[in-house]
DNA sequence: GCCCGCTATAAGCGTTCCTGATGGACGATG
DNA sequence: CATCGTCCATCAGGAACGCTTATAGCGGGC
């Protein structure tokens, strides 16, 4: 289970052509053939279907283990460059749509920073492979507990900012009057399921609010990363929308009700990579300090 | 950074000698120096000192990333290679001290089980990487919260127990005729420190009870892993002991609190490898299905 | 000061791995 | 239904890699 031989497999799977594959990596058609021969008489398993290329069950789960390995590799390698590298006097910044907030903008330098917005799945993958010197990832959490994210690498990740949450909802709705609202008064409610814009609704479910089996039950679904947007829909009457309560309150034409069971927070958390936590200046450095001040 | 060249070195740097770990890896002399050099070219970083043999720096962090890598990597052959094995008969378990409790235990098939206990933070990778067919790992989390565990490879973990957590206290102690106990009142403590036997402390600090800078003092460590000589050491007033509340009650000469503030549970998991979640028969499955009944 | 053990380097050789060419299978097209 | 085009599999040759054997260089112990 060579990595170049896994960097091909999941490159043919991706493209679902043995030709393609040889000509994005740089090989002849015969060398990638002879890479999944490979891959598949050390495995003792068939992984693809020629005619159409398609992955088997076992080259599925393949493709997930293939994946996360030649991502923690490249992280290896990416963490162990900074160590040689001469420090840089660019920030490059990775942060998922609701980590950008007052708090967070405000530390950032002036001059010399590069704002990558993505999704809050790759921002931990961004840091760790070197993309980006520091990252800003946001999520729901317990008050005062840290996210879950998945380690890719060994990051470290420190809070800085955590701030109520809050529901949108239509200015007609019949709870929009509360002052408060609780999970439990929801559990009907048809919600907009936003994974890029807006909060992952699942970390909800399961550990607060009943059996864990409950899911939300979701009215629309909206792929783009414009808070305004999701906001306008949930204003709309398209669902409810779950954001922090600085975000919420700013929504015209709709109401935002402070969620108050379960007790839960909106989370901003400052991702760096574990290598750097020496580093004494640059503007990785300076960043850091503003934002833990 | 060829897996094979990550191998070498980390068998180098642990056993502190090339000839050495030539030895134990089929190798000659010649050709671990040879990977060393080629390592140390690749990355263009020095890894190891010569005399005496120790990781640098750059060495101790790829040391971290190597393990790691490696571990991934042995995670997915094991994940692919149940692709293709048939089912067995047996049914291998590996389990934290404190995972193995009546619940659990009597989930177990009458024959064809091996057991085997070790530290927390080995069982999700025995499993992952086929020494174990199934893991039961225990720990301290909030009511109906999964578990923070490593993610060394995609494994599916369900909550199969949880339990009141209690302090174990000298008969003698002030505290000792209080029906229930807040972390508060005892931040001056001394406590047992017994990663293997005991709870992880560090679970508690930060999250709750105060400041994230505040650590728990610790009285004595203790590296075995009986639980009963962990309990007689806190009757003895070597220092407060946290165990789950069925536990304490047993130990005799010593007085079993409730810890009732944070609310925390003891809780114990079941992890299976991702892959056998569609695996209908055999003693996984039947183990499986008495716990989750 | 000599010797022993350790790591580094050099040369040789077998194997691996890639390329280029060719064959065979499937699908599209008329 | 025949033909063509595309795509993957296979084969043979050559370059490159990686391991072994042999030897040099360096330090520490006696």
């Amino acid at each position: 289970m060579d990595p170049h031989l896994l960097r091909t497999y999941v490159t043919v799977a991706r493209l679902a052509s043995f030709s393609e594959a040889a000509r994005e990596l740089g090989y002849t058609q015969s060398a990638v053939s002879q890479h999944i021969a490979a891959l598949e008489a050390d495995l003792a398993l068939p992984l693809l279907t020629r005619r159409p290329v398609a992955p088997t069950p076992a080259g599925e789960r393949l493709l997930e283990h293939a994946g996360a390995l030649l991502l923690r590799l490249d992280a290896a390698r990416a963490d162990l460059d900074r160590f040689a590298a001469a420090p840089r006097a660019t920030l490059s910044v990775a942060a998922s749509p609701l980590a950008l907030h007052a708090r967070t903008l405000a530390a950032l330098p002036a001059t010399g920073v590069t704002l990558r917005a993505l999704p809050r799945e790759a921002v931990p993958a961004a840091v760790a492979t070197g993309e980006a010197d520091a990252g800003l990832v946001d999520g729901i959490a317990a008050p005062s507990d840290p996210l879950r994210l998945p380690d890719v690498a060994p990051l470290a990740a420190t809070g800085v900012a955590e701030e109520p949450l809050a529901v949108v909802l239509p200015t007609t709705h019949p709870l929009a009057g509360r002052s408060g609202l609780r999970l439990d008064d929801l559990v009907d409610a048809r919600w907009l399921d936003a994974p890029a814009a807006g909060l992952p609704l699942d970390r909800l479910r399961g550990a607060h609010g009943g059996p864990a089996g409950r899911g939300f039950r979701t009215a629309l679904r909206y792929e783009g990363t414009d808070t305004r947007t999701l906001a306008a829909l949930a204003a709309a009457g398209h669902g409810l929308a779950l954001l922090p309560a600085p975000v919420a309150a700013d929504v015209s034409g709709a109401t935002a009700v402070p969620l108050i069971a379960p007790r839960l927070v909106h989370r901003t958390e400052l991702l760096l990579p574990a290598a750097s936590r020496a580093e004494p200046t640059g503007p990785v450095a300076e960043f850091t300090r503003r934002l833990k001040s």
